[in-house]
DNA sequence: TGTACATCAGTGAACGCGCGTTCACTGATGTAC
DNA sequence: TGTACATCAGTGAACGCGCGTTCACTGATGTAC
C-alpha cells in the first residue's frame, strides 16, 4: 500500500510479486512464446539480472506464476461447491465456476495449462496444485455416485473426464478464438455456460 | 516415388512439401515455440534462404501446415458422416472422429488452434478451411433439429457450440496432458472416446 | 536436334537483433554487542 | 545509541548464441525457334 510508487529505491521491496504480474502482462500482449525474462525485468524497472535473485531460470518463474493460477482456481472452485448443498447443483455451479475462471484469467489459464507444459508438467509444485484444484470436481462427482464397487471407481473417472472435458472445452474454444467467428460468440458468455451445459444436461444431441 | 532418395541435385523438386513435413516433426519434438525456419531449412538440406521461395515468411508456413490440417479433418469428418444415414449416429461418428484427429494428428491439431494464434486468425485461406471442416457438425445438428423458426436458429448454434466444446475439451485435455495422470489415462484412447460420448449422451451428471 | 535465353530454385555470406545467463561488483538492510 | 559486519538484492557489462531476413549470385530447367 504505502509502498507503490516508490520505485526509486536500490532495493525493491516486493520484486518477486511484481515480475510474476508482469509477465503475466507480458503474456497477455505477446503470447506465451513471446515472454522473455529480460523484458520482464525491464518492464518491472531492473536489471536483466535481478529477477535470478527470485526465480532460478525462466522456466521457474512461469512455474510460480502457474502454481498461483490453480491456487486462484482451486479457491474459486471451493467457493463455488459451498454454494450449494446438493451435489447435482454443486456440480454445475463448479463447471461454470471453472469456465468463468478461464474467460476471466485466460493468461493464467493458458500458462497454467498450455506454456510449453513439457517443463511444466515435471515440477511437483505445479502437479500438486494441479490435483488440488481438480479435487472439488472428482469429491461432487464421487457423491452423485455413492455406490463404491469397483466397477464403479472407473465409471466415476469417466464422468470426472465427461464434465472436464465439457468445461474444459468450453474454455478452450472461447480461448482459442473460432468460437468468435460465430453466432454464438456475440453472446454473454456467462449466458452461453448456462445454456451449454443446460443443454448437455438435457442429454441431448449427443 | 521414384524421387525419394535423390537428395543430391541443386533443385530439390519437392521442397515446398519437404519443409512442411519438416516444420511438423520440429513442433512435434520442440512445441510451436520451438519452430524456426532456419531448423526446417537445415534438416531439409537446404539453406537458410530457399524457404523463402516457397513461403512470404515464418508465419506462411505455419499457416500452410493449418490450411493442410483442417482439409484433413474436413475429409475425416465427411468421412465419418458418410457412415450413418441416422442423423443422431452421425453426430457421434462425427465427435469421434474429431477427438480421434486430434490424436492422430497432435501436431496438426496443436497448429490449427493453438499456434501463436492471431497471425494465423487473420489468414483468409486458414479461416476459410476452418469454417468448412467445421460445417459437417453444424449440418448434422441442424437436420437433428428441423423446425427452423428464428428461436431454434439460436439452439442451433448453442446446440453446435455444445458438441464441439464436448469433443475439443477431450481433445485438449488429451494434449494438454493433465488427463495423463489420472487413472483414466490408461485407457485405450479410442474407448475412452466412446465411453465420455456415452456419459453425454446419457445426459448424466450435468 | 541445337542453341539462346528467360525463369526458376537454389547458395552462402552477411545484417542487426534480442535472448538467457554469468560475473564481479556494490549499495541497502538487519543484527549482535 | 553506535558500530562492525554478514547477508540480501540490486547493477551493468559481457558471453556466446541462434534467429529472421536480405542480398547478389549461380546452377538447373523449360521453351521458342
Amino acid at each position: 500500500m504505502a509502498e507503490t510508487g516508490r520505485t526509486d529505491r536500490y532495493h525493491h521491496g516486493n520484486l518477486r510479486q511484481t515480475l510474476m504480474n508482469n509477465c503475466l502482462k507480458l503474456i497477455e500482449d505477446k503470447g506465451v512464446s513471446g515472454f522473455t525474462l529480460r523484458e520482464v525485468a525491464r518492464i518491472s524497472g531492473v536489471s536483466p539480472a535481478a529477477p535470478y535473485h527470485h526465480f532460478r531460470n525462466r522456466t521457474e518463474l512461469l512455474a510460480a506464476v502457474a502454481v498461483m493460477g490453480f491456487k486462484m482456481l482451486d479457491e474459486a472452485q471451493r467457493k463455488a461447491s459451498e454454494q450449494f448443498d446438493n451435489p447435482g447443483h454443486r456440480l454445475k455451479a463448479l463447471g461454470k465456476s471453472y469456465v468463468m475462471f478461464a474467460v476471466n484469467h485466460k493468461v493464467y489459464f493458458h500458462v497454467m495449462f498450455r506454456a510449453n507444459p513439457e517443463p511444466l508438467r515435471e515440477n511437483d509444485q505445479v502437479m500438486n496444485a494441479a490435483k488440488q484444484a481438480l479435487r472439488h470436481l472428482e469429491n461432487t462427482i464421487r457423491e452423485l455416485h455413492p455406490e463404491t464397487d469397483e466397477d464403479n471407481s472407473r465409471h466415476i473417472q469417466v464422468a470426472v473426464l465427461a464434465c472436464w472435458s465439457m468445461v474444459h472445452g468450453l474454455a478452450s474454444l472461447w480461448m482459442d478464438g473460432p468460437l468468435k467467428t460465430m453466432e454464438t460468440g456475440k453472446l454473454d458468455i456467462e449466458e452461453l455456460i448456462d445454456l451449454t451445459l443446460g443443454q448437455a444436461a438435457a442429454g441431448r444431441d449427443f
